[in-house]
DNA sequence: ACCTGAACACCGTTCAAGT
DNA sequence: ACCTGAACACCGTTCAAGT
């Protein structure tokens, strides 16, 4: 569906300088940060930050996608270890609380039809697939549901988000994983 | 520090007036809730809006306070259940998701000097106290931080918020008590 | 003592006018 | 094809004027 046409070249400008100044506004002020403030930081119109970006979440989008799918693509490198999951929803997590407000934006987007929705439901599937990997390798508790196990993982981001200490998150996590590496009830 | 003599007739009744209306704004649009609107359709000036409730925060705890209280004096009524950590805290979850982006207020306001954060952390203290009481019972991993517990309710109260469901909120529940009453490693 | 609503500041979003 | 910024709508908060 995208156009990929080349930018004229002072288009192309105006869209690095936009997405400079919203990773600057973003890390500072959450993704909620005002588009006024983040079109003047750039140095130009309001407008023009509508004609790259119409909607918050494809900015959203924009800064962190190649990130995301990063993320998903862990999923299938780490599927043969041991601690597979633990390294991965860690690795997910870290990439969650990137800006504050994000995993909120993360959760709100995830099956929904838009284009930040479709890089979450990636990541969520390479996740899915890494708990039903060990599920059938007898690692992971078979009667979990492995979209519950994500859920989870962006609800401790949530819950995390803006700590600099990555110690109650890992704890948080590990609370999750024992519980998933439990025997069934 | 309250100053308890009777409000005016007038004021009482449009203090009234505002709770009924901000309730059914709550419910119906979350905590964020035009407060304009609030004041509008309890027939009042937003100015006797603010009179009342200087902040948000303190009208969410006008609405809230009494159900918050009897969910932490529900703790030492469970204390003695060998099933009291699960029911505990899918009452404290059901309370919790009360108003869409309460339990992010909630969150926000434990540990904060605030009337709503002092509520929050009676709340919290008794859930960290039950948990203790199993902990020191020997029927959860004595290296689980209380705190966490409770924090991790939250975050599934925050991730299941709006559904009209109790499936999804229960299984994560019991996600994370398993990994409770699960061994150390 | 309490209420009112205008005034101010701020933000998101659209669109007519420009190059 | 792209940019600009005024215009509009909406919201939170304060405060001078009223009873």
């Amino acid at each position: 569906v995208t156009d990929d046409r080349p930018l004229r070249a002072d288009a192309r400008r105006n869209r690095e300088r936009l997405l400079a100044a919203a990773d600057h506004a973003f890390r500072r002020h959450g993704v909620n940060a005002s588009l006024d403030d983040i079109a003047r930081a750039a140095g130009v119109g309001i407008g023009t930050l509508y004609r790259h970006f119409p909607t918050r979440d494809d900015l959203i989008l924009a800064l962190v996608a190649a990130d995301l799918d990063r993320v998903a693509a862990l999923a299938d490198e780490y599927a043969d270890r041991t601690d597979a999951l633990e390294r991965w929803l860690d690795e997910l997590v870290r990439h969650t609380i990137a800006y504050r407000g994000l995993a909120e934006a993360v959760v709100a987007a995830t099956d929904s039809p838009t284009a930040l929705g479709a890089c979450c439901d990636r990541v969520h599937g390479a996740g899915a697939r890494l708990v039903r990997r060990e599920q059938q390798r007898g690692t992971l508790r078979s009667d979990a549901d492995p979209d519950d196990v994500i859920d989870l993982a962006n609800a401790i981001a949530w819950l995390t988000e803006g700590e600099r200490s990555p110690r109650r998150r890992r704890r948080l996590l590990r609370l999750a994983i024992d519980g998933l590496r439990a025997t069934a009830a």
